[in-house]
DNA sequence: TTCATTTACGAATAGCGTAAGGATG
DNA sequence: CATCCTTACGCTATTCGTAAATGAA
């Protein structure tokens, strides 16, 4: 489970689409997406329902994003302990 | 930050040994021990002092330790809830 | 010498970008 | 046909195991 992966999932779902998230992100719009499938195939689920004019949460990914923005917020927390002085 | 690294760093402290807690974690004792130095160069500091008799808890190890856990913790409730009918 | 970790290195794997493909309004 | 997303493909970088090296008691 990579929080990097939970990044591009919460972006992506904040914005609406790949193609947009992508440059945000710093990745390819191909990139982005095969991410997004990454992580729904780690997963077992699919996160994201696929229309010609964006992508929209599934309620499986309804479900999951919640946790996806505490791990991000942890892993945050994380980071900052081991850096501080 | 990917929570198997957190998840090898909680296992390796709770043994305090390398080599005893690879075949648990089923890997190798090098590719743990390289697994633990990825951990610690992504997090930028040392987590664990190393010794003849096997490793122990640097002072940042131990303040990390806790946000792992909790990593591992929520990383295990996102997968629940990916998996919930 | 024994038991621990690290380094070296080669093979398999994963990640990402470019280019092409498919689908929908 | 314009705009999404996906697939194909090649290259690079990462990962992991085996073997060799290092260090301390």
């Amino acid at each position: 489970m990579d929080v990097a992966l939970l990044h591009a999932f919460v972006q992506v779902s904040e914005i609406g689409s790949i193609s947009e998230a992508a440059p945000a992100l710093g990745y390819s719009q191909p990139g982005l997406s095969q991410r997004i499938q990454t992580l729904e195939r780690r997963l077992g689920c699919r996160l994201f329902e696929r229309g010609p004019l964006g992508v929209r949460l599934t309620d499986r990914g309804e479900a999951v994003l919640p946790y996806a923005r505490i791990m991000i917020g942890v892993a945050d927390a994380l980071r900052a302990e081991a850096r501080r002085d």
